[in-house]
DNA sequence: AAAGCGCCCAACCGCCAGCCT
DNA sequence: GAGGCTGGCGGTTGGGCGCTT
């Protein structure tokens, strides 16, 4: 009768990861892939629950994701598919292939939330001026082409970005990790496919770089690199790879014989989606069909 | 210098739909 | 078909950090 449990209750461990354990992560679903996270705390040995090890792995060590401040662009485009489809982070970050549900939904807690309450009360934000209180004073249907025409900008801004990144040749000389072509192969993305896992090889390179240091420096300290590290996480933030190619490769990965499922179903779909977006030409300004097939939340409608 | 406070964000918790046995 | 697990999701928490007093 259905599964044994996903993992023991006892002896599992909580808190914040160490690079350690990241590694060991990271170097596991190199060769596997991810997916099957059932397996993955028996076969890497990690005393972590699966699910513990899937959330590590797509909101933190996953190719692709971009850490740091959110421009303009990405806050606009979050409160509108906000508006849009309220608190399914999940949902809102598939336009956003960049960041994970978790970081947007932080942010839209942390910063967005307190922006919107201070329209509300009629203050004035200029990064936002051109959004919300806009809205203010005029007709849903009015709200919908303008909402459309925004929408339309900040599409046109993420394809111009996207556009933007060069191939990452510099990292795929480096090969970090033996195998990663593989890995990026997994996902028939566009071309900024390399540089996602590329952008991740170098997250987890200055992790290694930080690991290794401190490893080297106190190999006897084991709390500088355990404790300090609510540090796997810090060390990352923290840590200035300037020179990563002095990296020794990680032994003993070996490239994903079949890309498993995908890189994160998150990676997927999510570039999938975008993919359609920005390549739908029938979405022009004033286009009301064929848009994002989206009603409005009551609830955050009524903020305009 | 240090205590207090608020912010940030990684990680945990609980729920649920879908899938497996 | 039923029972139960997995994976995914959104809400919440709490430790670390920086700023202020």
């Amino acid at each position: 009768m259905g599964r044994p449990p996903c993992c023991d209750k006892t002896g599992v461990k909580k808190g914040p990861w160490t690079p350690e354990e990241d590694i060991i992560l990271v170097s596991y679903i190199q060769e596997h892939g991810p997916g099957n996270w059932r397996a993955v705390p028996t076969n890497t040995g990690l005393l972590r629950c699966s699910k513990s090890c899937r959330l590590r792995w797509t909101n933190y060590l996953r190719p692709g994701i971009k850490r740091g401040n959110f421009t303009d662009q990405e806050e606009k485009l979050i409160i509108h598919l906000q508006a849009l489809l309220g608190n399914r982070w999940a949902a809102i970050a598939s336009y956003l292939p960049e960041r994970t549900d978790n970081d947007i939904k932080n942010y839209w807690n942390t910063h967005l939330k307190k922006k919107l309450k201070k329209l509300q009360n009629g203050d004035t934000d200029e990064s936002l001026s051109s959004g919300n209180s806009s809205y203010q004073s005029i007709s849903k249907g009015q709200w919908e082409r303008r909402l459309q025409t925004d929408i339309h900008m900040a599409k046109r801004a993420l394809c111009e970005a996207l556009s933007l990144e060069k191939p990452c040749d510099s990292f795929l000389d480096l090969k970090p990790f033996n195998g990663c072509q593989s890995l990026t192969a997994q996902t028939p993305t566009p071309s900024t496919s390399t540089c996602t896992y590329a952008s991740s090889t170098e997250n987890i390179s200055k992790l290694l770089q930080g690991w290794m240091r401190n490893s080297s420096n106190s190999s006897n300290n084991d709390t500088s690199s355990s404790e300090g590290s609510a540090s796997g996480t810090t060390t990352v933030k923290n840590s200035n790879c300037n020179n990563c190619s002095t990296l020794e490769p990680l032994s003993g990965i070996q490239s994903s014989p079949e890309g498993s499922d995908d890189s994160g179903s998150a990676q997927q779909m999510p570039l999938s989606l975008l993919e359609t977006w920005l390549l739908d030409e029938t979405v022009e300004q004033g286009d009301d069909e064929g848009l994002l097939d989206l009603s409005l939340d009551d609830n955050t409608a009524g903020l305009f």
